[in-house]
DNA sequence: TAGAAAGGTGTTAGCGCTAACATGATAGCG
DNA sequence: CGCTATCATGTTAGCGCTAACACCTTTCTA
């Protein structure tokens, strides 16, 4: 009687939620009765079933997910790594993750890098210590430590945005073949100087990928493929300045090729105001496809990628390999599409 | 000895990351010390901390965050619950939430609910189930269920977007209000025959809130205030959609007031195609302060809502409560700012 | 009709960590 | 010098759940 005594005063929550042990003992079962009837309802006679679900309505029982995970050592977590949250791109990514996961009774742990590779190898140590059962991650690029972590992880690990030699499964798009399929778009419209604008590409490196197949392109058709950088990512405004700047400093320029719509919407919406005709006094192109480009006039030219599909792709793979069912190929190019408006 | 194989065999994990006690044991410590070097660094010796992190780094540990949870009954996690992830609004949101927790260690636990409430219940019943230190919902509306779970919890709730008499702690703002004030400026400019065009009113019941506002106001003036409803809830094609459908139906209209910037901009853009001067043939208002109608001809007026600041603000009394400090506040009106473009 | 297979349930022993309490060493004090 | 206070560390006992195995019953098979 102390000794029972002793031991209730060191149990940590007087009041706690009821366990399943209680529902269990309400219904007349053993603990893991109970537990089969929700983990595995079809190894339990479906009336006992019935009557430990009644139970937990009753006595009002909530799941521990803690626990069930740290017994069964997994979690029904998908890890899902971004450099940012204010580029509507990753946001439509994320949207088709969660919706496939959500559907299939995963949640979404999300992390934001803020594009810094420490930041993300921290992120992935976090999340492998919440047992998910698979990681997402945008991009190729990794620290080595965080690049190790995951290689000795043997849980589906999968890559989206950009196409190449990842680490386990990658679902993208050749950004350097996007980049050159609108300059020679750009070409076969007559446009010989063309400026490529980004910003903050030591970050935005698919951006810079993009420039580097557009100035292959311009390059080997004999023309020069100067390069203008900004200091802000992707916002209409920095777009307008981005027009302003070519204006001063390639007077010639009769081509801009932006890194995003945003930049590129920016720049047709500035254009107005500034009396300029698009596309016979300059022409202007983006990328990504977003909704605005379509409804500006003249409408954008530009690439679309299926954002919210490559999202969903990528989780259908993942989900594939935990259902064990074979993945057919690691590697999966998502493609894009050349938009041609009335801009260019 | 077949003791100790029969009970080997039993193991789940055979070559499982290493845990905390191998770390400790090859530190030379006990478990609860290397614990403790991670968990509260002020308790334990500075060289003994070294010599344990050391050997963290060197047997490459990472820690388990399961059980961690499952012993002590808390998880760093914050739920975050949203009825959409297609709305820029939400995101603004959310992104404020983040960047204030996870520069304080939290990991946030987004889910969705389609604005469906029985989701909801649902979803707060995961992430009970997962210890969250604290929930964040979108809005007051509750189904009872849900409610009683969340009355009954004993840890920070947070609703957020609207203002009223909320479960726990609320930042918001006084969305009838802001109808009001955006249909007094329509007043005042001399707009009497003010369309509202609105969608899916039944989910997005904060643009019905507006709506109420704005047809309080005309209806006090002796105006009337017609309703008009579209399928999608805020795109630039939807917003074309609506201008079409009051030019249709009203044809005497003088101002349009959408229920979001989205559907406004998008009508902004349509009259340029459609040949109407705005705000001379008709006048357009939105709602959010989205950077685009800032960048059109003419710039939209809207009333602009500091969505990020509210996720922030949100956050910190979160964690105010969370640090066991005193809340000012539990209702705190986070306001709103007309924007007066030269599209009304 | 014996034996195997399948169905349904229970017992046991952890999962890896930390709360609560315990202990020993050192410092501070009159 | 004995007393308490503080610091640093250890021991014990779970947290609530599920994997692994065991066992009994019923059904099927040759």
């Amino acid at each position: 009687m102390s000794n029972r005594d002793t031991q209730r005063t060191r149990r940590r929550r007087g009041a706690s939620q009821p366990t399943l042990r209680e529902v269990a003992e309400a219904a007349g079962v053993s603990a893991i009765t109970a537990s089969r009837a929700l983990n595995a309802p079809e190894r339990v006679n479906e009336d006992t079933r019935a009557r430990i679900l009644e139970a937990m309505e009753r006595v009002g029982y909530v799941p521990n997910l803690v626990a069930g995970s740290l017994a069964s050592a997994r979690s029904r977590f998908i890890a899902v790594i971004v450099p940012s949250l204010e580029n509507s791109v990753f946001i439509e990514v994320i949207r088709g993750l969660q919706a496939t996961f959500e559907a299939r009774g995963y949640q979404i742990l999300l992390g934001n890098t803020d594009y810094d590779l420490e930041r993300e190898h921290q992120l992935v140590r976090t999340f492998l210590g919440w047992s998910c059962s698979a990681l997402v991650t945008a991009g190729l690029r990794h620290s080595p430590a965080c690049r190790a972590l995951l290689e000795q992880w043997d849980k589906p690990v999968m890559e989206v945005m950009e196409l190449g030699d990842g680490l386990d499964l990658n679902v993208g798009l050749d950004h350097r073949e996007a980049g050159r399929c609108m300059a020679r778009h750009l070409l076969e419209r007559g446009h010989r100087r063309s400026v490529f604008v980004g910003a903050c590409l030591d970050r935005d490196y698919r951006a810079l990928m993009r420039y580097e197949g557009h100035r292959e392109v311009f390059e080997n058709a004999g023309h020069a493929a100067p390069l203008i950088e900004l200091e802000e990512l992707g916002s209409l405004e920095a777009g307008a300045g981005g027009l302003d700047r070519v204006m001063a400093s390639h007077r010639d320029a009769d081509a801009i090729h932006f890194a995003n719509d945003d930049l590129a919407a920016g720049a047709l919406l500035h254009s107005v105001r500034l009396g300029l005709q698009v596309p016979d006094d300059i022409a202007i192109a983006g990328f990504n496809g977003l909704p605005l480009g379509q409804q500006l006039t003249p409408r954008l030219t530009t690439i679309r990628s299926p954002r919210e599909a490559m999202g969903r792709q990528a989780a259908e793979q993942v989900l594939r390999r935990l259902d064990d069912r074979r993945v057919t190929r690691r590697r999966r190019d998502i493609g894009f599409e050349l938009l041609v408006g009335e801009s260019t």
